[in-house]
DNA sequence: CGGACCATTGACCATAGTCAACCGCCGTGG
DNA sequence: CCACGGCGGTTGACTATGGTCAATGGTCCG
């Protein structure tokens, strides 16, 4: 059931080809599975890991901590994701990988991860873009907090997380699972928990879509789309779009 | 003059061991170059290139174009950055770059730094650590742009690009050219420009540094530091600290 | 000399942050 | 079993911060 290499080689299919070979050397990877409940750091500040996750079930999160204790959520993956792929060749995590929600991950190694790399290069090729794609969702995390205002940036990232979680076959019923809480969407898009509050309300009203209970349903993706000015172009995936409801 | 290789191998060198035969690869890279007028496109978001830019001399901007027309600038880059590596592997640019002032580029065909890669994998590793280098300043300014208040958001901003500039080598009498308006800074830092104006002269009065005609001097690095609540961890640097003035 | 662009500053105002109170739920422990 | 405490969500009132707008001055260039 947690077949982490066709997990891992569904993923890659979203943007990359790969050749039988180079699926073969992806299935004999090795790897160990961890359970983390919720909030559970799986790496931390500063940590130089020598495994790098990959995503079986739930979710996790990436947080830089500040001075004052506080944290900044920086992006947030879902099955398939490779939240620490970068630490394949940064030496210290310059942030935080928690659970949201209770969460599976399967742990790669970094020497068998590299090795595969040096033998088949296109699959180095296939994670590199993996990790190119998540420097794409930063810079538009940079547009979204810098740039909209609370609505549209809330919007925004609920059209993001669906979008992805569509492409990878994630949703049921027009929704997916997110155990986020308000106080840590106020923590990733840097608007008070009040403001959240406020948007999250105008958004039902919009009948555009409902967050309840730690669930997201999309009652009307183009009229979502409209509020958080989505363009998928930048996740550079092959698949098509959700299908509007 | 422009010896792009050089330049390259120099930057590479900052956070990557390469060998004799690397570097060798390394020097073999075919190239033109290009001048660049201030504020001149060099990639429009859209654009699939087939090269890619590395930077030579003066200092290119990329930038989210939005739906009413102005700009988030997501990061700027100087002599040895390669601004648009990603496009080695994304087929579209999500983003522009510009120049921002006059600049030199040396532009590298993608299928020669291909062929390399698969040849000289240390080769790739150390552009994919570039390109990871670039995600991790990415986060950090989500966190800059969403969790500072204005004076440690600029404060930050500066002490990144002098730090940066410090272990590349670029600074001199305590400082650097930044051909970057106001308006750019707005653009940059999500505030007003009447607020990046403000947070200037605050810093100014402060005497830890002074932007002035396009300029940055910083007098005392230690408060600039602090100011900014910089941490160059992220940078993934090997060299060591600017010195405090 | 005129115009465009950039920087600067002051006055005003709207937005979003802060604070406090309240509710409901859940788990714990008396 | 129930009481309590804590956490998450919701809402209203107040306030401060930063955005908007307008006016001014300087510089460069045509």
């Amino acid at each position: 059931m947690a077949d982490a290499p066709r997990i891992l080689a569904e993923k890659l299919r979203e943007h990359s080809r790969l050749s039988h070979a180079d699926l073969a050397a992806i299935k004999l990877l090795p790897y160990k599975t961890r359970e983390l409940s919720h909030n559970e750091d799986l790496i931390r500040q500063g940590d130089d890991p020598n495994v790098s996750a990959l995503v079986v079930q739930g979710m996790l999160g990436r947080y830089h901590l500040l001075p004052n204790g506080r944290r900044q959520y920086l992006s947030f993956h879902m099955t398939g994701d490779l939240p620490d792929a970068q630490a394949l060749f940064l030496d210290q995590m310059d942030h935080a990988v928690c659970a949201i929600g209770q969460a599976i991950v399967a742990l790669l190694p970094h020497k068998d991860l590299l090795r595969t790399f040096e033998h088949r290069p296109k699959v180095g090729f296939a994670i590199w873009r993996e990790t190119l794609i998540d420097a794409a969702i930063f810079r538009e995390a940079i547009t979204n907090n810098s740039a909209r205002p609370p609505l549209r940036r809330m919007g925004h990232l609920f059209c993001e997380l669906f979008y992805r979680a569509e492409v990878s076959g994630l949703t049921e019923a027009g929704g997916l699972e997110l155990p986020i809480s308000l106080s840590q969407f106020s923590d990733t898009l840097g608007m008070a928990i009040a403001t959240v509050n406020r948007a999250l309300a105008r958004l039902r009203s919009s009948r555009a879509m409902e967050f309840r209970h730690g669930r997201l349903t999309v009652h009307n993706w183009p009229r979502l789309r409209d509020i958080g000015q989505f363009d998928p172009g930048y996740l550079h995936l092959r698949k098509s779009k959700p299908s509007p409801t």
